[in-house]
DNA sequence: TTTGTATATCACCAGATGGTTATGTATGCA
DNA sequence: TGCATACATAACCATCTGGTGATATACAAA
């Protein structure tokens, strides 16, 4: 299997059912997939789609457990959009750096 | 107009070419539409519906100046982005805290 | 075995998305 | 006034996305 691109973490956060799956993992650890669905309207092969993007992301790992297939949480590939994001942390919080200095040129 | 809701602000940042523009605004402070379009492989319609969304992401505020239309950064909405990736910072950081507690029940 | 449960995948569909060309609008300049 | 420049929008199109019901697969239990 190929690393997940940063894209594809991008493309998987982006989707507010997604990023709720991964917040119900980070609460309540290992979850079966159709425990997640609780809360979720949609169906089973919808969630399962979500389940296979956030696997392909990266930021999901299975484990079979019984019957069930258990989803733990694997935010490693987060770090990307923190990395990215963390670029703008400084201008939101006020600070004028060097990079702020740039902005706001109006007269 | 209605403020921009955070489902915009992940959606606006989902795309590589957006991004790319916010990267340039960062850098290189206000910024003519079509400049912001050097290194952008596309239509000029193309770039200016990625500014639409920006704009009412809420990512870029826009002034006229002269025939021009200088975009400038307006990166307050990305702390909506930053503040659910911010509950999962600790855990590639590899603190073990209450949440983190919860993962990895692998036996 | 057969049956039930848990999950993934298939085939399909409607709407969103990103791209295009053509055109409209605002501004500056001859 | 007329024309060029800078940008936005309109109309359209192909592809992607997320949804669905039907079906396949894996395992457990009867």
């Amino acid at each position: 299997m190929t690393a997940a691109t940063t894209q594809q973490v991008f493309r998987a956060i982006a989707d507010p059912a997604r990023r709720s799956i991964l917040d119900r993992l980070a609460r309540e650890g290992a979850t079966a997939a159709l425990e997640l669905g609780a809360g979720f309207h949609g169906s089973q092969p919808a969630l399962s789609k979500h389940l296979r993007v956030l696997r392909e992301a990266g930021l999901v790992r299975t484990r079979r457990d019984g019957r069930r297939v258990l989803y733990t949480l694997r935010p490693g590939p987060l770090a990307d959009v923190e990395r990215w994001i963390s670029l703008y942390r400084q201008f939101w919080e006020g600070r004028l750096d060097a990079l702020a200095r740039h902005l706001d040129e109006t007269p």
